[in-house]
DNA sequence: TATGAATGAGGGTTCATTCAT
DNA sequence: TATGAATGAACCCTCATTCAT
């Protein structure tokens, strides 16, 4: 699974020496707690001290921050994938499953894809693309299978739950992943229980999607380079 | 009310030039916004630059990053205790003026909250400490009105909501506040949904408060530390 | 006696308004332990601070750092010159009231010339050379006179002495004027015993003036412009 | 000799590129002189520019303006302590070889032991103490030699000596080193001539020691903050 | 005139990135 | 290939100087 995460690596199925794939390893899970725990912003001399490498190690296996990014969010949706195939294969009731998954989401630390939404992330590249069609395939199959049995209010969408889950288990700039501890699970029942048929009030407006986020991004991006 | 928002103006009275009052308000407004879009490590040129005013201005204003971050966070919580007070006034219903502070929360920008969670932020420095109980005290009064008439949840706290509210109101990384807009008002509503009584189902722990998450945020910044 | 130390008051004879000679006269004093604490680069609102006026008043007063300091070395000189005068009228040893006026040297704050010496100061300027003069000439008419009492040694010039005798009262860098106590008497009582007849060794080259320390610096700072 | 100076060099055998051995000792070269002509405070950049490297070199090699003053620190005193070691093998009359000491201390530049003296030097740190110890030890065996063979006066320290000398050689602010040529060798001639016993007149007070400088230092950097 | 305010330039320091071993 | 070293750019902050009241 993590062998369809590849940089630079396994190009035309030249297998890279022993040692540069457990560094290659080491630096991914190092540049993850890092994520989490300092944000998208963290020094990579930091990342380097963390797994243990020389910094320009870290640039022979990841050109730059973008890369390094695009690696550990390949990696995380990886396992949200594997999490929720599982959920939904072991559990009886859909809305189960999909509790399950949020729930977990702290454990298979969807924060790190805290830098997905950060400017380091390209989410028009096309293995981030693909991946995230594949968990939103396996998410949307939830969401469907509870919406047919009446326990999901049908006024929802995929995106709208996995942004707002995404939200919540964010953790304060500065923070790191910890501070979340107290509350995190707390608000993610909320919104479960907000999630919950029959909807106790209606949503304004329709479903939206990420796209709809990334094209509000990208106007407001050119309006701060028009502002300049 | 905006008037007990000071660091260096009006002390004894001492009315301050027109022209540095209005520089002053103009770097609190891009500090907060600078803050909502960036989190609190945002570079204070960039708040000087959209301010329009030469870095040193802001230095005369606000001797460091601490000090701005006081003014701008006693800022939004003034304009939230505004807004709450008026709710509470308005509303008959308990619950409906909470719905109407959480609505409005994008508007008075709770989202400019986010670094007093920062190791920027003093929340015992004693104006801070005041300002912010007087907004639990009007959002709590909102709170045990809607509990006694049965419309809000009973296993919730005061800041239990305040948290949820400011984690789904924060705008995505280098993104800006109008990224939220095709989600945070259906985020709201699904919170506002998940805290209708009668609970679905019960909330994990008890209700933690703001201190619990500083608690946690300290003890990571010294761990931190150590490992160095 | 002051009054020939003017920068721009007293210009054809127009009295100045009594308050503004009083800030001026407070600058100075601020300006001259300001110099022999912190050196000649202490921030001007520094001295601003002490003097108990706004910094825009010391510019009014001194147009810029050269200005000030040029005031402050004026006041020191006169001073000496008083000094010098004094000791040599009441003293019947010139050699006697040579040493009172070095010994005195840390009274009359010769510290304060320090900012002569560095790159603030032009010793080429009208006034400045003028009462460089009359010092001169006082000290010398010391030096001649205890020469021809045979007890001062026949190789030494008055520039060899007063350089001495500042480079002995110099003040540490960052250290401040009280640094000196300790040791300076006794450091000046050795160059006095140094300079009595007959002379033990004698000494290396001829006596120097100022002028050629100064042509050495010229030298030095073209060669530093060049190099860069 | 030179190879007891080290910061990051040389720890536990590992051998240094030799490109960044060169830069080390280039800096060290360049910090002593830049130290000597403008004092503790001239900024660390104009230091790299003299040295050839990049401003961020200085600080690999050392973390702060401390660790520089440090190393030059160390490094003066090394050579001090070579020059004083071969005088006094060298010359059979111990006063003999406390004039070949101070007549050279131009040459070994004792002028950069200038920020020893300032708030950048920590003279209790274990490498400087043991150092300046060992350099104490040899000028003090000098000293009791002259003494004893009744050409030194006795009222003087060793510390005295020092002190002085540090003052006589030191370059006019912004001036450079070559600005004392004029001077320096006449002065230090004084200075020993005042030092020959027998005494021409007594020294007031006692012998003080480098620690009673430093005290005052402190002391009045204390009284600095205080103030503000 | 005296003053508080504004500002651009510069110094200290860190960090992403490139280079040389 | 892996690494320590080097560097320039960026950021925080201070200060001399100018401006507006």
């Amino acid at each position: 699974m993590q062998a369809t995460v590849n940089d630079k690596s396994t190009v035309a199925g030249l297998r890279q020496r022993a040692d540069a794939a457990r560094n290659r390893a080491r630096i991914l899970d190092a540049a993850q707690d890092a994520f989490i725990e300092h944000g998208a912003d963290v020094p990579l001399d930091e990342i380097a001290r963390r797994a243990g490498v020389g910094n320009a190690t870290v640039y022979r296996h990841f050109p730059d921050r973008r890369a390094l990014v695009r690696g550990v969010v390949l990696a995380v949706m990886e396992r949200a994938i594997g999490v929720a195939t599982q959920a939904l294969a072991e559990e009886a009731d859909p809305f189960e499953a999909l509790s399950r998954l949020v729930r977990d989401s702290v454990n298979w630390k969807i924060g790190a894809l805290c830098p997905m939404l950060s400017e380091w992330a390209d989410l028009d590249e096309p293995e981030i693309f693909a991946t995230r069609e594949r968990l939103d395939a396996v998410v949307q199959s939830m969401i469907d299978g509870a919406k047919a049995a009446g326990s999901l209010r049908t006024d929802v969408g995929s995106d709208d739950i996995m942004m707002a889950v995404a939200q919540l288990v964010r953790p304060f700039p500065g923070a790191g992943y910890d501070s979340l501890q107290p509350f995190v699970h707390r608000h993610l029942q909320l919104l479960l229980d907000g999630l919950r048929a029959p909807a106790r009030t209606p949503l304004p407006g329709g479903p939206p999607t990420l796209e709809d986020v990334r094209r509000e991004c990208i106007l407001a991006a050119s309006r701060r380079e028009t502002r300049q």
